[in-house]
RNA sequence: GGCCCGAUGGCGGAGUGGUUACGUAGAGGACUGCAAAUCCUCGCACGCCGGUUCGAUUCCGGCUCGGGCCUCCA
């Protein structure tokens, strides 16, 4: 489609670099997937819309794409002492369900979200229980030149390592690793920025999750799940490691460091080995009063979105505007924007649909260059926001084919992934929860209003619209839709 | 305390050393019994102070303000 080159831009540089394959024509992309011990919110989500977004451009560019996402079902710790609470652990105590059951539940919900958003099926979506003994014999293999153990569990001694920290930027002018400065919760640590990857059960207590170890009865470490369920099912060297911007300062690096001591060991590579070539962050969504969060107690869910009657998709749009690495600030407006701009672009579609007159493709026609154009701007570090507004352009055109446009808009919108030749507008009416009124009702009502207006009652006519207006419906006289739900 | 990022119209958000995308909102028009929806057209912005330059929103420095990270987080 274009000639233009695919650059990414690399944490590790901090550079937009030109994407070379590890294997030719291949893409092997792992994704830092959730923590299933609670709901994610629409923060959370636009990870996966960016790491989509990536699969989608490099499918588009023709490689052949191995995507992976995990799904991190135990060994999230709640605070920094490595010894601390596990999420899942205490959200089963808090719940007093099983832990397999929260798991399954979150889970659940998160595929949920995935398919509302149009984000496309991974290859695999890697469980992390189900790689517990890769995981032992991930740490067997470094733990004499990298590791030591101490009465919580197996660490590992960052010192070991070339350059620990690189990919946070992390080193001070005088030397000092700045990570974990201030992590000195667990007595007997060599470094700062040690970390635990495997944590021993405590004497006496017992977890719903738990496997035998060398170095004990416990459960694996966060940061070692991710290096072994990617190394796994891509092998190392891989192509790109996407995840949220936070994961650049310490679960990244701290995989970093795994995947050298493993190459090392196992003679894969020299010692700088970062286990992917390409390191990917998102940039996160913030409302007015900073990032959103989850332990500040309400979030914004898919769900909510929904419940207000807007379609998740507009939630899509909207951090397709953006660029994934800019902050993108959420509202309520802007989701609203987001919506009609949807909304308007799927008409577009609908009415080119409608014209069935078969054309060919001409490459010297302007819908051949702005494909072109469409195809420089996303090969450039996934810029979105531009070509959103060429595949407007490509809708709004009159002095080209219907079905060479449509043709256009859909193999953009196989990168962008909006849905836009399936969607119809009467999906994106999606009734509030708070509605008081139901559709057959609304109806009813309109059926009488037509008989009204056909009387030329327009007093009885205009009283009916009022009130539906009253509750929240808005009618439209001269769209085939009819009516719809007007949004808080 | 240390490290880092940002500041663009009412809101959101691209991009650029020289005519400031785009969306949405707003205004006008078409359509409508009137509206709404839709379509067309149009206003509206580059934080402050210096420097480099023929020319800076864009490059450099300072300032102010905002945010993030250093602890689990997408």
């Amino acid at each position: 489609m274009t000639d233009a080159p695919l650059k990414l831009f690399n944490s590790l540089t901090r550079q937009a670099e030109v994407f070379e394959p590890v294997h030719a024509g291949e893409a092997r992309v792992y994704t830092c997937g959730p923590t299933v011990y609670n709901y994610p919110h629409i923060g959370n989500m636009r990870a996966y819309v960016f790491a989509d977004v990536l699969g989608r451009t490099l499918s588009w560019k023709g490689y052949k794409l191995t995507h992976v996402i995990n799904i991190t079902d135990v060994g999230h710790l709640t605070d920094d002492a490595d010894a601390g609470e596990d999420k899942m652990e205490k959200m089963a105590a808090e719940r007093a369900q099983s832990i397999w059951d929260i798991a399954e539940h979150y889970k659940q919900a998160y595929w949920a979200d995935v398919k509302a958003l149009n984000i496309r099926q991974p290859a695999q979506w890697t469980i992390a229980t189900d790689y517990v003994p890769q995981m032992i014999a991930f740490a067997k293999g470094i733990a004499d030149k990298h590791c030591y153990e101490l009465e919580s569990g197996l660490y590992f001694d960052v010192s070991t390592v070339a350059d620990y920290g690189r990919l946070a930027r992390a080193h001070t002018d005088e030397g000092a690793n700045a990570l974990g400065s201030r992590i000195e919760a667990v007595e007997g640590k060599r470094n700062g920025a040690d970390f635990a990857i495997w944590r021993k059960t405590p004497p006496g207590e017992s977890r719903q999750m738990e496997w035998d170890s060398p170095w004990g009865r416990g459960a694996p470490g966060w940061h070692l799940e991710c290096s072994v369920m990617s190394g796994e099912v891509l092998g190392f060297p891989f192509d790109i490691h996407t995840g949220g911007i936070d994961h650049r300062e310490i679960h990244h690096p701290n995989e970093i460091a795994q995947n050298q001591a493993h190459c090392c060991t196992n003679g894969l590579d020299d010692a700088k080995n970062s286990g992917a070539r390409i390191w990917m962050h998102n940039n996160f969504l913030v409302e007015r009063s900073g990032k959103m969060s989850k332990s500040s107690g309400e979030f914004l869910r898919l769900q909510l979105l929904i419940d207000k009657g807007y379609h998740p998709l507009a939630y899509r749009m909207m951090c397709l505007q953006a660029h994934y690495r800019s902050e993108l600030e959420f509202s309520w407006e802007g989701l609203g924007a987001a919506l009609v701009r949807l909304k308007r672009m799927l008409m577009a579609v609908e009415t080119l649909k409608a014209k069935d007159s078969p054309s060919r493709p001409n490459p010297h026609s302007d819908v051949a260059r702005f494909l072109t154009s469409f195809g420089d701007w996303i090969s450039d570090d996934l810029n979105t926001s531009v070509p959103l507004t060429i595949l407007e352009q490509i809708l709004a055109m009159k002095n080209a084919a219907p079905q060479e446009r449509l043709q256009a808009a859909k193999i953009m919108d196989a990168v962008l992934g909006l849905d836009l030749l399936n969607l119809t507008r009467a999906d994106l009416r999606i009734r509030p929860k708070a509605a008081t009124i139901t559709e057959a009702e609304i109806d009813t009502a309109l059926a009488r209003r037509k008989e009204a207006r056909a009387a030329k009652d327009f007093a009885a006519s205009d009283a009916i619209r009022d009130e539906l207006a009253a509750q929240g419906v808005e009618v439209m006289d001269g769209d085939p839709l009819g009516w719809e739900w007007k949004l808080a």
